[in-house]
Formats: structure tokens, sequence, C-alpha cells
DNA sequence: ATAATTCCTAGTAAATCAGTAGGAGATGAA
DNA sequence: TTCATCTCCTACTGATTTACTAGGAATTAT
């Protein structure tokens, strides 16, 4: 039950760029220095963040990283691509899986912490942590 | 991101073990028969929740394992002792192991995150959930 | 052209997880 | 008292996941 630093990474740089928002794109020097972690790391995050479309990129010199309307992004996207998709047991994505088939008891439980956990951060826009 | 089986198979042997309360101590060939896991594994886990004296053991023949109270055990006490005090990211225990120190800006997401999530299991109770 | 930059895949060491194994110690019953 | 039935406790191990690293191809402003 624990964030893996991928999500922690991601949610730092995610800050960052939405800080500097309509600044143009910032390129992955910058970036890594900024959350002090190794540049071929984050570039790894970024290019799961951009496939995500959370986050847009140009090629090329001058290029970089940047993101768009940063009150329109929630915590809650982030850490779904990072952390694939926050499912918290196997048997809330794949049924069969369940030994019980899913009649258990417990089972509701780890359902309703799935949905307090994303109805949660899903209230929780960039916008809103930056401004601290 | 993802609950560990150790919390899996123990919470449901606590459900189970709910369910019977009054009727003295559950043998473990039983109760891991009932939820379908190894002898072994299941006591490994017992273990750990007696110790944390959320289940009682007697010892030898006619022993086995049971619980009282089942309306005062939350599933937030189950799962923080199987999961490590559900600690989601280090620096929330261990503020020396954050490299900004903690003052960065991700910092209060995650521990917003952490009282959520502690806050939303404290009020589940075992007699809550094995009432359905 | 070329220097700067992202894109993408593959690899790897370390940590964690999931489960096994075995024997010591306790206790009720014959 | 002995024996069968239980829990207690520690150590071990294979599989999986995590947290990175590496290298080269593709793209683009100057």
């Amino acid at each position: 039950m624990k964030i893996t630093s991928k999500s922690q990474y991601g949610l730092k740089m995610m800050c960052f760029l939405a800080s500097h928002v309509g600044e143009g794109a910032i390129p992955l020097t910058a970036i890594a220095r900024e959350i002090s972690s190794s540049e071929k790391y984050c570039e790894q995050i970024l290019l799961s963040l951009r496939k995500a479309d959370l986050v847009k990129a140009t090629r090329g010199a001058q290029g970089g990283y940047y993101v768009e309307n940063p009150e329109q992004i929630s915590v809650g996207a982030i850490l779904r691509t990072l952390e694939e998709d926050l499912v918290i047991v196997d048997c809330l994505s794949d049924s069969n899986n369940c030994p019980n088939k899913c009649n258990c008891q417990t089972h509701v439980v780890w359902d309703k912490l799935y949905q307090e956990i994303n109805g949660f951060l899903d209230k929780m826009s960039l916008t809103s942590i930056i401004k601290k």
C-alpha cells in the first residue's frame, strides 16, 4: 500500500510544470534538476504522462514539456496513469481472479475504499495544490 | 498502491472469526480451509494479528483463534497491522528521508490522502461489514 | 548541417511479496 | 503420564515488482 517513487516524482514534475504554465516548453534537463532526480528516470515518467495526454511535448531544439489547463488536471488522473489505474486489489479489475468469485464480504470493503480514494483525488486539481 | 495478499487474507479471516464470535476457539485448519489458503501462511498472518491484540488465541488441544468485540475492531486497525501502518509514502513516517525536507508542495497531498484513507477505514467495523 | 531535444525499447540490481518449512512449547484428554 | 492436537516463532526461498540505467532513433530550431 505504498505510493511508488514514480508517482511521487511524477506529481512533483506536474506541479513544477503547472507553476510555469504559459511559459513555453521546459526541457527535461531543467525538470530533472528541479526535482533532484535523474534525467533518464524523469524522461520515462514524462513519457507515460504524455501518452495519457496530461503533459504536452515538443521535440527538437528548444523543445521540452509543458502542461495546459492545470486547473483541469486532477491528482487522481496523474496517479491513475502512474499507478496502473490505482486498482488496490486485483479482483476489482479482474473479477475472474477472485477465488470467492467476488461474493466474499471483503470485496465491498475494497470497492468502497477504491471509490473513496479516487473520489478524493479527483477533487484535487493541480492548480489547487500549487496555490499554497 | 496495492493491498497485499496478506491484508486480503487477513481481513477474510477476521470476518470469518467475527461471524463466529462467542463460539469458542476455532483451529487454524478450519480457518485456512474457510478462506482457501495454506495453513502456514494463515498462521503467519494470525500471528501478526494476535500480537496486535486483534485476535486472541488459546494453545494446545481444542485451542484456536477467536475475536472478542468485533464491533470495536475497525478495518483500519487490521490493515495498519498488516500493511506497516498504511504509510503510503516514506516521508510521512520519516521526514528526514524527504529529499525536499518536506517543504515540497506534494507532501500535503500525501498527508491528506493518508488522513482520508485512515479516517474512512476507521469508521468501518468488522461487525458492520459482516452484516450484509 | 548540426546541436539540442524528445521518443522508445531493453536491460538490471535491489527490494518486496507470497508462501514454505521445521521445530519448540502448551494443553486437554485418554 | 503420555499422546495427540494445537499455537508460537524464526528462517528461508522463488517470483515479482520497483527503481533505475543505457543506448540509439527520430525530430526540429538555428
